[in-house]
DNA sequence: GACAAAATCACCCAAAAGTATGAGTATCTT
DNA sequence: AAGATACTCATACTTTTGGGTGATTTTGTC
């Protein structure tokens, strides 16, 4: 980095020296000032987005890979239930938890468990207060969490 | 894009105008050429600065690291890549898969990625479309199962 | 039986999610 | 230059969700 701008300093003191030079020569002309400018432009431009680039520090994406165990036999599940009533949520609304996780509408979540839309609904509106989640796949991920749902 | 360069032009014309404006009016005295390159400079290194970093794609290098079961926290997540494209999941529709799994809306989502929410609703569309699910909540389900998020 | 908690349901409204369609831009390949 | 693909965004419309309120019915317990 330090070695860029250092570089960098040099180009820009360089171009000062050639200008400065070439000035006493007659080589600057009043309309080539421009050019001037623009080759300057360019110069810059081309040094500023290769420092952007060294700046911007590659993302690097870690992989944990783990070496042994070839397969666990998958989470046995044990639900929660101090946690389950330590929030206050119902048998009934667990129910519901459970196929909401599953990616279940409302509706068929009512007909699985031969219920009206309006209660699963509120079922689902006590699950997300109790859970403090705003969202049905927030309140899976939460209840997922703390082990109240597989 | 388009708009960077249209600006970068823009301001390299305007200061081509400011010069010449200001040289009829002997405001551009000989000492004071390196000031105005410095100021040129310092303008587009910035301009190159950011479009570099806009350009350079933010490279992804995958550090692969072997991990020796200190504790066994989670599933040892591997994406299918293969699972992916055939399926014909693009990157960015697989970004905003990670983002709902995460139990993120659509707003959040459009916020986190900056683009805009309908933006995120076509990606939404289209995952839903290739995962074959009805619902996000089905389409986090599916993808898990496929290995597609952890 | 009385009481409390849980479960059921309805209605209304607002917000979020999802569908369909069209279109401009970008990127990459041939 | 042309074509394919991905990405972006908009607009309009429908469905699903979620919030709030209130009311009735079970159910279990004292």
């Amino acid at each position: 980095m330090k070695k860029n701008l250092l570089l960098y300093g040099l180009i820009l003191a360089g171009l000062m020296i050639v200008l400065e030079v070439s000035k006493y020569r007659f080589l600057v002309l009043e309309n080539s000032i421009e050019i001037y400018i623009g080759i300057i432009a360019i110069v810059f431009v081309g040094m500023g987005a290769l420092m952007g680039r060294k700046l911007t520090n590659p993302k690097e994406v870690i992989i944990e890979r783990l070496v042994g165990i070839p397969s666990s036999p998958s989470t046995p599940f044990t639900l929660n239930e101090s946690v389950l009533d330590k929030l206050g949520i119902s048998k009934r609304e667990h129910e519901v938890l459970l196929l909401m996780a599953e990616g279940l509408s409302n509706q068929e979540i009512a007909d699985k468990s031969f219920v009206s839309v309006n209660t699963v609904k509120t079922h689902v509106s006590n699950i997300l207060l109790k859970l403090d989640a705003k969202r049905r796949t927030q309140a899976v991920i939460k209840a997922r969490e703390l082990s109240l749902i597989p």
